[in-house]
DNA sequence: TATGAATGAGAGTTCATTCAT
DNA sequence: GATGAATGAACTCTCATTCAT
């Protein structure tokens, strides 16, 4: 990425975090990038543009980091350790961008088409889950249900360890955390 | 409430949840509840309060319909599950004000003396956690955290049921919603 | 004049002294008033008639505390020597008044007919002026002039005791004020 | 100064003049500049700090125009009259400065800062003065006294100017009008 | 590429005035 | 007479965007 456009990016997503997308202007945020407001609008044609690619690429951050590979001889159970953990340390460790993922997300700036851009990218999630599913691993309740609740138990716990950073250090909390996590999703008795 | 007021009111929630905070203007807002932008001004000195306002109505609402009495004799699995009916209840009967909550809670856009207005309020959820830990029906981990986790799970259930309102006539997906609930915080073994 | 009536006027006089004719509003005045705005606009049409009618009462004001006597055999220069002690009396004690005259003659937002309301009560000074300059006792220069130099330095001297209020009461000060003023417009040699 | 700033100035001049500073829209001060709205508050942050400037503008010319050496050897006379000449001078030859000054002078409108900024500017004819009652010139009365009414005596001239033009270039009334202002302030007999 | 002065539609807010009570 | 909630035109100011350099 050109360094100019890297610059804004990082300035867009402090502001962006700090003051929310309206009260944000285009303005502050060449300022803070140390470039002028024409440069910001040769990189991105609008604001909005500038909002949209942001997320694109965070997307792209989280997909990477909880990523993994699926065969089928692994433990379903460490996998989904794994995973969990993957996504945890995604949040704790990318402060900025999972802020700006959150604030998106629940705001009705942004165009449905970014949104669903990419989306295909997390497949690889319900496929896990159904096999999980199959292997009499997790609950057998309807797929959609499911994972809104484990992203919202995930989510939650994210921003609960962005609260009290220290935590994230203490191996008790953290197990505490992914039994709450594990015994909501897993078939129990 | 006065009439005019309350035709601001509900102008307003119902633009902010489509539009967002930003989006939608006084003019707008005026317009849709039939009165003069002056009137929106004599109600409220300027957008901000009446937005906080509006979170305060939201609250309140959310409190007295979650509220249960707690007495020593009750059964601690039918008081957690009334709470987690009327939650999700509160939700989907009204959506304009779930939908507002959520926008504002993500919000940088308001001030920190409105989160904390009337926070207390919300004091005899904690003190039933506490006895339920006590009791040792539910699992023995930072207060905070298990709060943080539940809170996750149930609004991420109402995201579910909203995208989806058939679902709630079904006694099937309810329960199954509530297991997912309750084993997660729950001393499981 | 009606209880109210006087009351909105005291109430103007001191929020239009304080803050200037525009940035007084009509609601400020009815609130100092402790009157309802409905009423201010039950006594004045407008808000331009009140300040036309509070700028005819001060006028008033200061043509009654200034008008002499003027008969043939009086001391001429004892005859100057009293109006101006009675001009800046005037000004001293109706410090309120004096404000709000200055901002009204050099505002533009007032209609010219008011300013010509009354005008023909100043006669008496040409008159005594002109029989000033026949008697050789004033300088023969142009009435006009004469009259808006000694104007301009009454003014300036009401102006010099009001910012230093304690100097009223030297003697010694006003003598030398009444010289500044005489000899200015005093035939001399 | 840059050429869009000057055609502001201009045009809000002869508009604050004409209609005051309250009746005077931003809007029509950009119109009559052939500038955006934008333009002017790119210029001046607010319509506060465009009054403001323009006053620190008017007083500099003011200053400017009025300012003399002084050195010892002059004659005191000689000095004052041309003085007198050039602050009259300026009055008639900036009729727009001084009806802006005039006007600004007798507003509550303006901050006290900037009444105050470039105030000490005006030290010279405070030295002058000094000098004048110390070789027994000036009449030998309080120095505030003195400046107020001599001022006064000049304002009140320039308007007399201002309303019968034609006067300017008559030598009697330039002669008449400067024995007014002298005779008041100088020491007689 | 990079700049930043210039733009002007549109935002939030004010306030003199009205009128039903 | 007295009230003050209601009005909406008009104000100041903002800011995404353009374009000549």
């Amino acid at each position: 990425m050109q360094e100019k456009k890297e610059k804004i990016f990082k300035a867009a997503l402090n502001l962006f975090n700090t003051q929310g997308f309206d009260a944000t202007t285009t303005a502050q945020i060449a300022k803070q990038a140390h470039v002028a407001t024409g440069t910001l609008f040769h990189y991105f044609k609008t604001k909005k543009e500038l909002i949209n690619q942001l997320y694109l690429y965070c997307r792209d951050s989280l997909v990477d980091a909880v990523a993994v590979e699926i065969s089928d001889d692994q433990d379903f159970y460490l996998l989904i350790r794994k995973i969990w953990r993957q996504f945890i340390n995604w949040g704790i460790n990318n402060k900025d961008l999972y802020l700006f993922f959150r604030q998106f997300n629940s705001s009705p700036y942004i165009s449905r088409v970014t949104r669903e851009k990419g989306q295909n990218r997390l497949k690889f999630l319900e496929i896990l889950i159904e096999r999980g599913k199959e292997s009499r691993f997790l609950k057998d309740v309807d797929i959609d249900l499911l994972v809104n609740s484990a992203m919202g138990i995930i989510i939650s716990q994210i921003e609960y360890l962005l609260i009290q950073p220290e935590k994230v250090y203490n191996q008790k909390t953290l197990d505490d955390a992914f039994r709450l996590f594990i015994d909501s999703i897993k078939k129990i008795g």
